[in-house]
DNA sequence: AAAAAGAGCAACCGCCGCCGG
DNA sequence: GCCGGCGGCGGTTGCTCTTTT
């Protein structure tokens, strides 16, 4: 069980003496510089091994047990946006570690897709190097398609970096490049949803009758501008609604960049976007704005 | 009752980005 | 610009406990 590192550093699982000591070094001396962790909490343990224990164990207010409906169902539209990015998942679900989600992930999750009617794993859905769907058996399976998943990544600040700017191009009326009308038109005009339960309601009917709920056009806006490569406009008026209201609190200069009203992202923006927007946001029950 | 298989999860490992020298 | 140290992350391993045979 327990066994020693090449630099004579212990490895395996913790002891209560080890946690006594880890627990008290960070409550005199706080979170960070885990360097120093080791030789000031008295263990022979590496840097490393001394961050994960109390981050996936020591923290006080972690939630131990089965993760909860609303946490399940959270955690599955999360990844669908999101992918593995455990730690960004966890951070919308109190309490718990990215440990905790990924752990949840590879065996609760990978148990039903096992018991799926056609099981596949997430990477082979695109691989074209897979063999031929039903080839085998000559069983006719649905054709794989990819899984857009959007990744962003974190984005820290600097101090090379001045500031935070968006990289808009406004619309400019005499200029070829800018003045044609975005093809791409998101409408805000709609209400956002009021609890975590209810938060895919049907909210709003589209122009041929059929009812989409506002995060399915949020999610058809970016997935537009990405795999198209279009220029979207976002109407200022919409401004007027929660919806929009929440893009101008993410976006708070995007008025004063604007041109007649309208803005143009251009295709790397979506990244950006996915980056400074807080998620948990739009699907949480906190977005009372 | 014992062995094998499965499930859960803590911990390790390697990689990456950031930052300061 | 390069390099090394550090913090952080995701993938994976392997130990322990539970269930099945």
């Amino acid at each position: 069980m327990e066994s020693v590192a090449a630099g004579g550093l212990r490895k395996g699982a913790w002891t209560e003496q080890e946690d006594r000591l880890l627990r008290r070094c960070i409550e005199v001396y706080g979170e960070g510089r885990w360097h120093q962790v080791p030789v000031r909490a008295g263990l022979n343990r590496c840097r490393k091994s001394c961050r994960l224990r109390w981050l996936n164990y020591l923290t006080p207010n972690i939630k131990r047990g089965e993760f909860s409906d609303d946490e399940v169902d959270l955690i599955v539209r999360l990844h669908k946006l999101l992918g593995n990015r455990w730690s960004l998942i966890a951070g919308r679900l109190p309490g718990r570690t990215a440990n905790d989600v990924k752990n949840y992930w590879n065996t609760d999750q990978k148990k039903k897709t096992a018991t799926a009617p056609f099981p596949c794993k997430l990477a082979y859905l695109s691989d074209s190097r897979q063999p031929a769907a039903g080839a085998k058996n000559n069983i006719s399976r649905p054709q794989r398609t990819k899984a857009n998943i959007i990744k962003p990544r974190p984005r820290t600040f600097s101090s090379k970096t001045k500031s935070l700017s968006w990289p808009m191009k406004p619309i400019e009326p005499n200029n070829p490049a800018t003045s044609n009308k975005p093809k791409n038109i998101i409408n805000l005009h709609h209400k956002l949803p009021t609890s975590q339960q209810d938060d895919r309601r049907r909210c709003q009917e589209n122009h041929d009758g059929a009812e989409i709920t506002w995060m399915d056009q949020l999610e058809r806006f970016l997935d537009d501008g990405i795999n198209n490569n279009l220029p979207v406009a976002v109407d200022h008026e919409a401004d007027q609604f929660p919806l929009g209201q929440l893009m101008s609190s993410i976006m708070p200069d995007h008025q004063e960049k604007s041109v007649d009203n309208m803005m143009m992202f251009q295709e790397d923006n979506y990244q950006s976007f996915w980056s400074d927007l807080d998620i948990c946001h739009l699907l949480s029950d906190r977005h009372d704005i």
